[in-house]
DNA sequence: CGAATGTCAGCTCAACTGATATCT
DNA sequence: CAGATATCAGTTGAGCTGACATTC
């Protein structure tokens, strides 16, 4: 009965052998720990995403941002509606087509971004602190393939 | 206008510039093929997860299973009513200590448990496609390094 | 008018919390 | 009776659906 008391935490090689569960679980694990972080901030991984969008691609109709980062239209209004409360976006209505509201990344979102970004670097040199900094180089190399072909891109 | 009706739906670099998002991603995107195909089934992952512990590990009590998958104890309560509702698993209470229950994974189970694999196997060819033999390798290895290190295990 | 944009209320489902009955 | 085990009802939050007003 000794064995009871012993905690258990292995996992079942069955799923450790397969190379698509510990890219699960290694990223969750990953996203976790930054949104962990975030929520102490106020934010959620979508408040980044939005932000990182308008920082790298310049203003954005509501629309587009929602289908680059694909999330729910309705979503992103609620979105939009707590990162303009923070003042980190400003929205305005699109003159030659009223129907469009033209999303813009304020200086408060930019300074905001980047501090959200030492964040996500700290989580990620945490998550791949066992490896050498060429093993990281190899890593990265090899997901951003994965990603290029199955994930979105492409165009 | 034009650029309006082109599909927008390249990444921010900002995002793609950071392998824990690329993990995050790709780990999620393959979670999410394997938890469709086995939906198909009236299955969910940790249906997958539960029976691959009974088999690689033999019987649990019903407490152990929870903390080896760290899963909440009432929804592994749920998960084996519906396990045990198919004939996957057997559930009776331990004699030595009547709180128990002893779960086993039954003959059919192992069964659907080497279906269950072969589809995880068929996505993760589909996912890893991009990668030749030997760099799926490295990838395995760097992902365990990670895993051993922050996920769980350890012992 | 048909189609596109943004907004809002409500639905679903997994993950968690708390309370309870049973047993050691 | 303190602690462990299993169960069940209820809560929360993300992701989605459908209906709507506005504009082209």
């Amino acid at each position: 009965m000794r064995a009871y008391y012993r905690p258990v935490t292995t996992t079942p090689p069955t799923l450790t052998g397969l190379t698509t569960y510990l890219l699960s679980k290694v990223g969750r694990d990953a996203r976790g720990q930054l949104a962990e972080r975030l929520a102490s901030r106020g934010l959620r991984l979508w408040h980044m995403a939005t932000l990182a969008a308008l920082a790298d691609f310049g203003p954005h109709a509501q629309r587009e941002l929602a289908e680059r980062l694909d999330v729910h239209p309705s979503d992103m209004a609620k979105l939009l509606d707590e990162l303009a409360a923070l003042g980190h976006v400003a929205r305005d209505r699109d003159a030659a087509d009223r129907r469009r509201v033209r999303v813009t990344l304020t200086d408060a979102g930019r300074t905001e971004l980047a501090a959200l970004d030492a964040e996500a670097r700290e989580v990620q040199d945490a998550v791949l602190a066992p490896l050498a900094p060429n093993e990281r180089a190899v890593l990265h190399d090899l997901l951003l393939r994965l990603y290029d072909r199955d994930g979105r891109a492409q165009v």
